[in-house]
DNA sequence: GTTTGATTGTTATAGTATAACAATGATAAT
DNA sequence: ATTATCATTGTTATACTATAACAATCAAAC
């Protein structure tokens, strides 16, 4: 079953809990827990949503912090390289890991309307590639999948 | 097991087969079987590699032809609306579809160093997202499946 | 307190994609 | 044949996405 983005939960905690999880994880790394790591980090964890690196570097700008366009991406990449935050190819754009800490090849429900994530730990999903993989010689470093559609949401508010 | 790509094959039958599939659509749909459409299919259908939209535009200068951003992309997404090409999305560039004709939700393996791009029917490996999207009231219109890695003949070069 | 390395700031530029509209060419209706 | 229509192509301009390169700052380790 899908874990967040479409269904409801409680949303302060997952926040709460993914900040903590950054914090924990920048100290035992040796890394810093910054203010702007931090900020772009809540930015992303505000909604289940996927925001492009130049809607963070609007936020930060409004908020008074530096702005140019290697902040956004040096900042996102810290999150994906760390596993805080999934690219979604499809969109050019960003979300907040909802499985930190689980090794895991993610797989996204996208709706294309509200831009709505859902993370899903693509268990089975990506196993018949791995198969086909080895048939192939060919060595998997990393994978995406991605569903693009709408929500019932969307749906519900486009028949009206 | 993956159906070419990384395996040999008659690549001269597997252009011929797809330039004939393309013109018979094209017959088929009331569309045109125009010398772009037709070249810009060719050159995608030369390898099985992923070419950049502006890969495919200097060709196309080179040979003398219009050139502009458009062209690439109105031709790309013309062969890709029609099942004939597919966007990789992981390397924002396109290749030749190698099942055309069949439904199909298609997977690739893709080569980070050669770009070479095995297209495999992905029968098993979506149908777990459909399982999980029905859970979420999600309606899956289009999905992308990319497994990235290297291939037994880059690994082999770069051992040397 | 100086060196070192990580992080941030900044400028410039590269790479990807599309909006908008004009020109052309083929088809079909008259 | 002539005109109206629609698909296709040509072209300009611009928007959006991403990174290279290097300077400045800051904190930790020596």
């Amino acid at each position: 079953m899908a874990d967040s983005g479409f269904h409801h939960h409680d949303h302060f905690k997952c926040v709460e809990d993914a900040l903590q999880a950054l914090q924990k994880h920048c100290r035992a790394e040796g890394l810093k827990f910054t203010p702007l790591r931090k900020r772009v980090f809540e930015i992303l964890l505000e909604e289940h949503k996927a925001l492009g690196a130049y809607d963070i570097l609007a936020r930060l700008r409004e908020e008074g912090f530096s702005a140019q366009p290697p902040v956004a991406y040096r900042h996102l990449d810290f999150l994906v390289a760390h596993g805080f935050a999934h690219k979604i190819e499809r969109l050019n754009a960003f979300i907040a890991c909802t499985h930190i800490g689980a090794v895991h090849d993610p797989a996204f429900l996208i709706c294309r309307e509200c831009r709505t994530v859902s993370e899903t730990m693509s268990d089975s999903s990506i196993l018949a590639l791995h198969h086909k993989a080895s048939d192939a010689d060919f060595q998997i470093e990393d994978s995406v999948v991605e569903a693009i559609g709408t929500c019932l949401d969307c749906r519900q508010t486009d028949a009206r």
